[in-house]
DNA sequence: TGAGTATATGCTGACAAGGGCATATGTCAA
DNA sequence: TTGACATATGCCCTTGTCAGCATATACTCA
């Protein structure tokens, strides 16, 4: 059995970084019809139909006939799973402070030693 | 080019369901070993051990060795990145209320019509 | 009708995933 | 040491990706 179709889900589909820069496309412009998103992704224009193809099954986006050309927007709603796995998961970046996670921290703000990661948060469990 | 490998980025990491569910027991148990992970998912030993090999390669799990079994934990931190570009859109199925998204919603909250979702809200653009 | 533009679809080739199974590596206990 | 246990690795196989290129489909305007 071979990896998942990228059509199977949200979490294959927004796997392809292009895929996700499409989605960044759409919800900052709010639509744009394929010839918009070839030039901005400087992608061919097959390969851009593709990608819109994969978006389009599994929902993330909506196509709008206009004329001779196909206008996209993103369906945001799509990845509310997404959001809602991973948010599961906030608890422990914010409280756990691991080793491996300190070095992260210590790269990102050098100059705060030992700070306080805000303590008002959602108590633990699940 | 085929698709970028399973071990490229996060995204594509927890693209896998069964690597999601590995993710769940750890968060969830805090620590197992592979053998209690292979009870649980119901999965051959070998196959556990590749996709525990792959969260490895991307920093989403640490390893401890304990006598004979290796002990993982979770690292919460790598999904940081999926959780903030995922939450650039949370605005979007808040605020829009297209066709397809008010099905969902209605289905959500049953009792509560035309509610105002939280107006003091980053502004749009970037 | 025909040319031109906008987009989708089909096919190919290179490549890797993921399960299955065998086996290597590492550790403990007697 | 030897043997049992725990885990990782290697190889095969099937399958699906994704870019590239050619082509089909669809719409618009003369």
């Amino acid at each position: 059995m071979p990896r998942a179709a990228t059509t199977a889900d949200v979490f294959n589909a927004i796997a392809e970084p292009r895929r996700r820069e499409i989605l960044d496309l759409l919800a900052r412009a709010g639509e744009l019809a394929v010839g918009a998103l070839v030039e901005a992704l400087r992608l061919p224009q097959p390969a851009v139909s593709k990608h819109l193809g994969v978006l389009r099954a599994v929902g993330l986006v909506s196509v709008k006939r206009e004329g001779q050309r196909r206008v996209y927007a993103i369906n945001a709603a799509e990845l509310r799973p997404v959001h809602q796995w991973v948010s599961n998961y906030e608890r422990l970046w914010t409280h756990q402070v691991d080793s491996i996670q300190r070095r992260a921290e210590r790269r990102a703000r050098m100059g705060s030693p030992t700070k306080k990661p805000n303590p008002q948060r959602k108590e633990v469990r699940s």
